[in-house]
DNA sequence: CCGACCGTTCGTCGAGCGCCGAAGTGTCCC
DNA sequence: GGGACACTTCGGCGCTCGACGAACGGTCGG
């Protein structure tokens, strides 16, 4: 009867806590084997290949055969818009709890989200792109504008490089749920990730989704 | 051993096509007795006043008596955010496919998007009303701005006889999904696709939500 | 005050689904 | 080739949860 796309079949996939956990540690963009996605959420291997033949049967993942490894990974962006908007209506936690943990400080510091940079470093570097009129003022949840990419700070972060002939919108504002204020996602935001991880400018952290920044970048922003 | 809020649990709650079709039907912000929520989910009262329930004791519903009546309606805009976040995870339909097909070509074109206009006419109506400075111009999910309602097609469409006391927002922006642009929603997109259809300026087309319009009204916007 | 109506609560039934262990397929390494 | 490993498939168990009818508070209208 209704010709929209039905929202109770996704939402049914992210409603069980295994599936739920699997798409949360993919959240960053990484691709994960089964094995490693069955341990996240503490179910046995066979549990796990059910869950995660689902996902993909619902266009929620991606899987990738490599060797004896199966890796899965979401399928696109628009997955993780739907993750982190259902995580912002769990139970409200107040917000000093994120001022306790070390861990938590990190993460508020800098983190990735899905494939591109989150946390108050995320911000601050979104800002000195508007700032040297690199990009518009973002909105979140709405498409942006490149303005230029020949910006001190563009052309560090080899923006003329980005992909601009993408399906996917170059430019778009993320809600960051730590600063409520959007960072920069998109096209643009997964390159400028990609080229931070590639010049060894920021490193994962193993075990969370925290990121270092190193002291190079950091001046480089400051001066 | 995650801090994180458990993304499942309203994700669970939304993944019962009962209770999707209610939050759904609450998307734009209006309050609906129980008795309508569970007609549209195609319910028994007992089964609605059930998942209702729920909902409200998980937070994505707010409750409200008003007589014998209960209206409910939704707890604030992230949900609004998840919902639409998910709908657009529903099955995916090549875009090719929206070319192919007849009905499909009459969605694109003309559609109610549950009381209110969308498809490629609500955007060409809602930028007539914003070029002759009825309403601001729309952001997706935001409250907007009536400017005046002595307009040439503000007086058409009669908005002065819009309800503008209602607690719902007199203009909202509602992202449409085959335009990828804010169409009017609201009281207002509300009460112009009612005088549409009372003036027979446009028609319901059975079976599916896609809509006539009229002759009369294309020269109406042409001229 | 009585009947019509709206909504909730209760009890019950049946289906769906998540869970695991065991067995099967394919890959890597020695 | 043989054995360890990664993952999937199969079969079966148990529980959750969604469905309804019937009965119960509350509210409005005559």
């Amino acid at each position: 009867m209704d010709g929209d796309a039905d929202l109770s079949i996704p939402a049914r996939l992210m409603g069980e806590p295994a599936r739920a956990a699997m798409l949360v540690a993919l959240l960053d963009g990484r691709a994960l084997p089964a094995g490693e996605l069955a341990s996240v959420a503490h179910v046995s291997p066979a549990t796990a290949s059910a869950h995660l033949a689902r996902l993909v049967e619902g266009g929620l993942l991606r899987a990738r055969s490599l060797g004896r490894h199966r890796y899965f990974e979401l399928a696109g962006p628009e997955v993780a818009d739907a993750v982190e908007s259902l995580q912002r209506l769990g139970p409200r936690r107040p917000v000093t709890s994120y001022t306790q943990s070390a861990t938590a400080r990190r993460l508020a510091e800098a983190r990735s989200c899905y494939d591109h940079l989150a946390g108050r470093f995320a911000l601050e570097l979104a800002d000195r792109l508007v700032s040297e009129r690199t990009i518009a003022p973002l909105e979140a949840g709405a498409p942006g504008t490149i303005l230029a990419t020949d910006g001190e700070l563009a052309r560090r972060l080899r923006l003329d490089e980005a992909p601009r002939q993408s399906r996917r919108p170059a430019v778009r504002g993320c809600l960051d749920w730590t600063e409520r204020r959007p960072h920069l996602a998109g096209a643009l935001g997964a390159h400028v990730l990609e080229v931070l991880l590639v010049e060894g400018w920021v490193a994962r952290m193993p075990g969370d989704r925290s990121l270092r920044v190193s002291e190079e970048l950091r001046n480089m922003l400051g001066g």
